[in-house]
DNA sequence: CAAAATAATATGCATTTGCAATTATAAATC
DNA sequence: GATTTATAATTGCAAATGCATATTATTTTG
């Protein structure tokens, strides 16, 4: 009982609708109050420290892969690209991150995080994991790493880029 | 290798960074990714409908919780309140939901959906279940639940309210 | 190799957002 | 039961966002 309905097999079905699969058997439902949560929580710690949801991203991102194309960093981070364009113009005026041209193509602006940038994401780290230790409470670490590979097939599976 | 390195046991250790977990192995990343992706893909087909994010999660939620106070609603759909306030306003002009006020409660307004509401909502499900499928796709039926009870998990440790 | 098509980034602008303050009502406290 | 405190919803406003476009550089094509 709750379950989503299997077709039996093969044949289109007249299409199952929201209302009898329940939002809380609807991944993307779930996923959504999730990250809604937590990124509401980060944003609360964040502005402490003077940086937004798209700057926090940018500088998270960078601090595991460095010396990103901007195009490139808009996609890891989530960010559109023009709202992007604008953070970093605030993160670099800050000295967060660095900006520079990519001598084999003139067109490209490569990012890195500098000191300082590492040092504020540095100090925002624990209350990231903080909130996701809150998240995974009581869940087991086998059911942790389960869910993580189920994730890594869904990106793979959704995303336009092939990283 | 590449999964999260388990403390030994018991004692407190240097908070293991960002970088060392790597995106990929890191759960609120890959869920940002994986709504990121899904909500913008939505949006494209909500603009043709005359829908936003916001008014399509409401209608969205109302389709299976109907007759809301706004307030709940905005848990629910996972929008601001005064976000929503405003959305509410549209649709209403718009005959996709109707306003009652609480008979209990004047200060509470419930929000209901309407028929016309639900048409709408109709008119994009085949959308939400496309772009629903492709991110499951190749996942068995099994990997499939075990994930969403994981997430319900989640939900309950993070959630501020008893919904 | 000139012209056209594609790509990376920045920017103008209208819209949307989120926060704080406001208004109205209800509940709690003294 | 009057006063304080809390809750629901709206609204003003500054800031952030997304889209379309502009600009510059590269690649492709004829």
């Amino acid at each position: 009982m709750n379950e989503i309905k299997t077709p039996p097999s093969g044949k289109a079905e007249p299409l199952q609708r929201l209302g009898e699969i329940g939002l809380s058997n609807f991944a993307p439902y779930l996923m959504n109050r999730i990250m809604g949560r937590y990124n509401a929580d980060l944003r609360q710690e964040m502005t402490g420290l003077g940086l937004t949801t798209p700057k926090m991203r940018a500088l998270a991102v960078l601090s595991v892969i460095d010396d990103l194309p901007i195009s490139e960093l808009a996609v890891y981070a989530v960010v559109e690209q023009s709202t992007l364009s604008r953070s970093l113009e605030q993160l670099a005026s800050d000295g967060l991150v660095r900006r520079d041209p990519d001598p084999s193509d003139s067109r490209v602006t490569r990012i890195g995080i500098t000191e300082t940038g590492r040092a504020a994401l540095d100090q925002l780290w624990p209350s990231m994991a903080r909130i996701y230790a809150q998240m995974f409470k009581d869940i087991p670490d086998e059911e942790r790493q389960a869910f993580v590979t189920t994730l890594q097939k869904m990106l793979k599976n959704i995303r336009k880029h092939d990283f």
